[in-house]
DNA sequence: GGGTTGCCCGTTTTT
DNA sequence: CGGGCAACCC
């Protein structure tokens, strides 16, 4: 690859391209296209819900090399998820064909990685260095902490992985945290503890998510040479949601950008959502001031919402303070203003869920598919609820987040298998798999071992040789090792889903599941064999390794006709028709602990969060609040959040409680008093009549009488009805006839919701979960 | 090494 | 309420 290749410009070619104006562009509106052609210097595009940037972004590319400006290894453009690279990747190779994936297109953890691969030798990291998982890392801490006898309960370690977490965020290797910083956790001993931590992660070849940020920093810090040729290839520099980059991104993108300047930044600071993780709104906030000379672009107009749920959404967003301020307009195809938001108060959280689902059923009925509605919710828990209403219901669905593919225990066991194939020294991996099967290495034997390796600085899969140990230790720990070496002989001539399938077949780990009798075991056998499946794609254990520690989220596919239950988090950058936002209540959204954790500033993030939670909807936004809600097994009573009083009038329909006129209907809220009031004494008034102050039981009785109704106001005839007589036969279960796929048939003894204790003809009483029971009828 | 009991704690989690 | 985990017992 020659960098100087197109050095001079070829007038003649530029003069073509001119005549003949890439189609592309003629698909852009004006302000997109300015984002687009706009390709020299720093532009920063703010860039609203629904306005086009991936479009921009990936046009821009594509525009950059149709001017020839740079060949595609030039261009640099980083994302935030898998998801978002490989939707960019994808859309510019229908655009330019072959040549997109030369451009270096890719999270910015993949970026680091790939820096670090080149070069982390220079930092002392060999070249095959693993990534450790945050469980992996909070096992480290807690270790460490230990063995400094630390009280475990006072300081946890994923407190303590917390804080560390935060100065990598930053940016700061343990030398460059300062004691003011230091002052907080685990009296003061924070600092040490990174040190320490990093030094080990160091020996055992490991890096951290953080460090694959914090690293190539370092690295450019310390080698201006190497950060040097960077900043000589990137020619262009484009950043996807630039909102949530950390001050370690920040640094990395602004050492990078020295070079030729043309860096285009794209975000929305009203979808910055996770300043808990360490992102910076300021970031974004203070581009202008970084590059004085940029270019500031709005993109405003919105191809995605109706008029209504734009106007709900942006009057909501618009109470919070420091904005960049955007207002999002609809697209002029969008005729008419379409539905008002819809909000509706039910008497408990159950309720909510029940009618929810029945409100999606009819949208079903009527001919919208399931996979245009979603339900979002603030907190996982949430998610429960719906699942259970779902289940009975018969409606395939998805909850989205979780427990991820790469997070289950069954495959990271398996993972660890291959990665101990791979390499030997890979202690990490060894420790996790050793004894999984039970091979009667406990404790004691490891002790022994991790003094051996440390005397011999080996690593502990070396040290069995010379460990002193009994002889039947010796025995099973040699046959594992020799299990290892013959996978990894095999490794040389086989694929890797080969090579997986004969080690967790011989080591027995399959056969540990198989035998397992608890209810999750089927499918963590089912997982594995998964994991056999995703193998097949790679040709080698290595290349594999790297996707596994980089991606989480490949089994998060949701299938054709599937509705998705998810948090508001996970829903950001997605879209439907019909979006649900249930749980708006104070303490719940906003949530308590944002309020008292971040004040202020929590309450403008979680009032992002609601923004980002409306503008998911293309068509239908339908809001709603329980006065009741089941935590922690107890029921509490919640107020209305504020965010329902903060929407604007005129875009939205409440639900009126008060039956004047035995009719239940939404109507205009005409509320001179607010629905919800800060006040706790006030009424909650928006029909217009006499208010004043209540008692706590008037405003349960107002409550209780907004009892029964759906979402579509139908109350007595709507299938909600015959639904509600199901549930009460369902949720009375003890005395009835269950079957479960492994234990066969059986009694209920007890329903406690969720899981069920059943007493079954042949293995005994069991607690399983609900969802795996199928009831017999006689 | 394995099983049981009792106690604590409970947001969001792109990589 | 229910999951996770440490302490305890066999």
């Amino acid at each position: 690859m020659d960098l100087f290749d197109i050095e001079e410009p070829d007038f003649e070619n530029e003069a073509k391209n001119f005549l003949s104006k890439p189609h592309f562009l003629d698909e852009l509106n004006q302000e997109q296209r300015q984002a687009v052609e706009t390709t020299e210097g720093p532009v920063l595009v703010l860039s609203g819900a629904g306005t086009g940037k991936t479009k921009v972004l990936t046009t821009r590319i594509a525009y950059i090399l149709h001017q020839q400006k740079a060949r595609p290894w030039q261009i640099l453009a980083v994302t935030f998820t898998n998801k978002a690279s490989k939707e960019m990747k994808e859309r510019l190779e229908k655009m330019i064909g072959g040549d997109a994936f030369s451009v270096w297109l890719g999270t910015f953890h993949s970026i680091g990685i790939r820096i670090l691969r080149k070069h982390g030798g220079l930092l002392g990291l060999e070249q095959n260095f693993i990534v450790l998982d945050p469980d992996d890392q909070e096992r480290l801490l807690k270790q460490m902490m230990q063995e400094d006898g630390i009280d475990i309960k006072k300081h946890t370690p994923a407190g303590l992985l917390d804080v560390i977490q935060r100065w990598k965020d930053k940016g700061l290797l343990p030398h460059g945290v300062t004691t003011a910083q230091n002052s907080g956790y685990c009296e003061g001993r924070a600092l040490y503890f990174y040190e320490k931590y990093q030094k080990r992660l160091k020996e055992l070849n490991a890096v951290d998510f953080g460090d694959l940020l914090l690293l190539p920093l370092a690295l450019f810090q310390s080698y201006p040479d190497v950060l040097e040729e960077y900043q000589k290839q990137f020619r262009y520099i484009l950043v996807d949601e630039y909102q949530d980059t950390n001050v370690a991104q920040y640094l990395l993108l602004r050492m990078l950008a020295k070079g030729y300047g043309n860096i285009c930044c794209v975000g929305d600071d009203d979808q910055s959502i996770y300043s808990w993780r360490g992102a910076e709104v300021e970031n974004i906030l203070t581009f202008q001031k970084i590059f004085p000379q940029a270019l500031v672009i709005r993109l405003e107009r919105n191809y995605r919402s109706t008029a209504h749920i734009l106007g709900a959404a942006s009057g909501l967003i618009s109470n919070n303070q420091g904005r960049l301020g955007k207002t999002l307009k609809p697209a002029d195809e969008l005729q008419g203003m379409g539905e008002k938001v819809k909000v509706t108060g039910f008497w408990s959280g159950s309720q909510e869920a029940e009618s929810v689902v029945t409100s999606i059923l009819k949208e079903q009925q009527k001919g919208v598919a399931l996979s245009d509605m979603a339900i979002l919710v603030r907190a996982t828990f949430q998610t429960r609820q719906f699942e259970e209403v779902l289940m009975r219901t018969g409606i395939p669905y998805k909850i989205i987040g979780g427990f991820k593919f790469y997070e289950r225990e069954e495959i990271k066991d398996a993972v660890a298998y291959l990665r101990l194939v791979l390499n030997q020294n890979d202690d990490l991996a060894f420790l996790r798999i050793v004894n999984k099967p039970k091979r009667g290495v406990g404790p004691a034997a490891l002790d022994v071992l991790t003094q051996t390796a440390k005397e011999k600085h080996v690593s502990l899969f070396d040290a069995i040789s010379w460990a002193p140990l009994k002889p039947l230790l010796r025995k099973t720990l040699e046959s594992f090792i020799q299990l290892i070496k013959n996978a990894k002989e095999k490794s040389l001539s086989v694929y890797p889903s080969e090579v997986a399938r004969f080690i967790l077949q011989e080591s027995g780990y399959i056969q540990m599941w198989r035998q397992d009798k608890s209810v999750e075991a089927q499918g963590r056998v089912e997982n594995v064999m998964e994991l056999y499946t995703v193998l097949d794609d790679f040709k080698t254990i290595d290349e594999f390794i790297e996707y596994a520690s980089l991606v989480t989220d490949t089994d998060e596919q949701v299938s054709s006709d599937q509705l998705v239950v998810m948090t508001l988090h996970a829903s950001k950058g997605l879209e439907f028709k019909h979006v649900y936002l249930p749980g708006w209540e104070e303490g719940l959204f906003p949530h308590q602990k944002a309020l008292d954790e971040a004040g202020e500033s929590g309450l403008e993030e979680e009032r992002r969060l609601a923004y980002v939670g409306i503008t998911r909807a293309r068509e239908r936004a339908l809001i709603s609040h329980a006065f009741n809600r089941r935590i922690y097994g107890q029921t509490q009573n919640a107020l209305p959040s504020r965010f329902i009083d903060e929407l604007p009038p005129e875009h939205i329909l409440v639900f009126d409680p008060t039956n004047k006129h035995g009719q239940r209907e939404y109507i205009e809220p005409a509320w001179s008093n607010k629905y919800f009031s800060k006040n706790d004494n006030e009424t909650w008034d928006y029909s217009g009549e006499k208010t004043g102050f209540c008692e706590a039981g008037n405003k349960s009785r107002w409550a209780r009488e907004s009892l029964n109704i759906d979402f579509d106001n139908e109350f007595s005839f709507s299938s909600f009805g015959v639904q509600k007589k199901e549930k009460v036969q369902t949720s009375k279960r003890v005395g009835r006839r269950v079957h479960h796929e492994i234990f066969g048939d059986g009694t209920v003894l007890k329903d406690s919701g969720g899981s069920l204790e059943v007493s079954f003809d042949s293995v005994g009483v069991k607690k399983v979960k609900s969802a795996f029971l199928e009831e017999l009828f006689s």
